[in-house]
DNA sequence: CGGGCTCTTGATACGCCTCAATGCCCGTGG
DNA sequence: CCACGGGCATTGAGGCGTATCAAGAGCCCG
């Protein structure tokens, strides 16, 4: 198998996908509500599952190769995986982290635009292209979804660029901590007040997410720790404990 | 009429925008083709017509105020607009130039995530957000054209990200002329084998396009002009003397 | 209990920003 | 037609924020 560095670490390449079985069953799918296949009715999911193919992808391993022919889509049911795009000496920008209900491929020509990689062992429903095409001529609220989804990735990639070409560290990592939140990412045993949210993702994503060093996020979080605003209880958990200073400083009036 | 400060500029407020004349001819559009418009057939172009209201938007003026609730959508056909987002403290993030044949308002929920202001005097077609979603009722291929829109705006998106993120300066302006290449910004006059083409922005909306400074911009641009890479005919001129060396250092091979 | 990893912390360097002055272009008015 | 003035662009000097280089601390897992 040929390997790809990505930093200090090499990446296994595809295929690694592994499929589990070709009967998926859309019906019992709990991400079925918050995803693109909510467009589809009850009585007409044997159609979606016919056209789907739950996949399995281990913890690190790559399932859209930047470049690659776009023949697939996917919808994300467990785990996050890491979006990013690549410069021929291996800077590397991850462009968003895509959780359950996330839909992919749209940024997508003839080719992926973008490389995508298990942060979390990722569960998934593979999309042919022909078979996706298909399903959004028999069902015109299909279209109209994924339009509302490409709209919402396109506010957000906006957003995005205010932060990479605007904002400040502090300000960077309060905009990603405060989006966390929003994203959902509550920690499972986050029983107390202050916001207890999980960080599936190293320092050094965190740091290619943001447009910064692996150096100065530590910094940038130790010192949001030292002001009281987060407490660190481990490197993945962060509790916020001023969400309200961390939004001003996310919207720049910190 | 109130003013919002923009810099050393003040821009004038909606309304500003000038109704042109309700019957909107647009058998006789030179953008038809390019535009999402050419998703609908020449026997229904009055249905296109009907939906839409030619306007005039001066130099300098806006025509959609970020955070303004998003009731319509425009599709350039005439002049250069510069979309943005700002912060608080008066920061700006240029997000994208939008010329001849850019659809714009996909980038909306109920509200506009940015601003649009006119670089250059600007004829557009305004369509009512009911008024587009009649038309894409009736034409399904309109909506298809739409979600295609949406898809190529997020891979471009995509590639802005890791410019803001990871490139430098240089490698920046060069991916920006690189860039201005392929959207056609030819000199009218250009006659040459050298590409020469128009800058309509000021230094300062190319770096707050870039994630720059406008001295950094300037300084930057002086240097490729020493290493003979461009020149400077004049500050709203480039003429691209290396294309092939931009290119490589465009994509972060220089 | 050790090995290897990530994360943190420190010292220094560098790229870009900030502040400031000069130069250029162009429209205006004499 | 040319002198003047204002705005934008260029160029220079110095400072700041983040990157880089380097070392130590904490953690996980065998």
């Amino acid at each position: 198998m040929s390997l790809a560095p990505i930093g200090t670490l090499t990446i296994p390449r595809m295929p690694v996908v592994i499929p589990l079985r070709t009967t998926t069953v859309c019906a019992r799918c709990d991400q079925r509500a918050v995803s693109v296949c909510a467009a589809i009715p009850d009585e007409d999911l044997h159609h979606l599952a016919a056209a789907a193919t739950t996949m399995l992808v281990p913890m690190g391993h790559a399932f859209i190769g930047e470049g690659d022919s776009a023949n697939s889509f996917y919808n994300i049911t467990h785990g996050t995986a890491r979006l990013f795009k690549l410069l021929p000496d291996g800077r590397r920008q991850i462009t968003g982290f895509a959780g359950p209900g996330t839909f992919l491929g749209l940024a997508a020509h003839d080719t992926y635009s973008f490389g995508a990689e298990a942060l979390e062992p990722v569960r998934l429903c593979r999309f042919s292209r022909s078979g996706l095409t298909d399903l959004m001529e028999d069902f015109p609220a299909l279209e109209q979804r994924l339009l509302q989804v490409a709209c919402s990735e396109l506010v957000m990639a906006q957003e995005k660029m205010l932060l990479l070409g605007r904002k400040t560290a502090r300000e960077r990592l309060a905009t990603f901590l405060i989006g966390r939140v929003s994203q959902g990412a509550h920690c499972p045993h986050g029983q107390t007040q202050t916001t207890t949210l999980a960080l599936p993702m190293s320092r050094s994503d965190i740091a290619d997410y943001l447009g910064l060093t692996i150096e100065t996020v530590s910094r940038t979080l130790s010192k949001l720790k030292a002001e009281g605003l987060i407490a660190l209880p481990n490197a993945s958990e962060v509790q916020l404990r001023d969400p309200a200073a961390l939004h001003a400083i996310a919207s720049g009036e910190g």
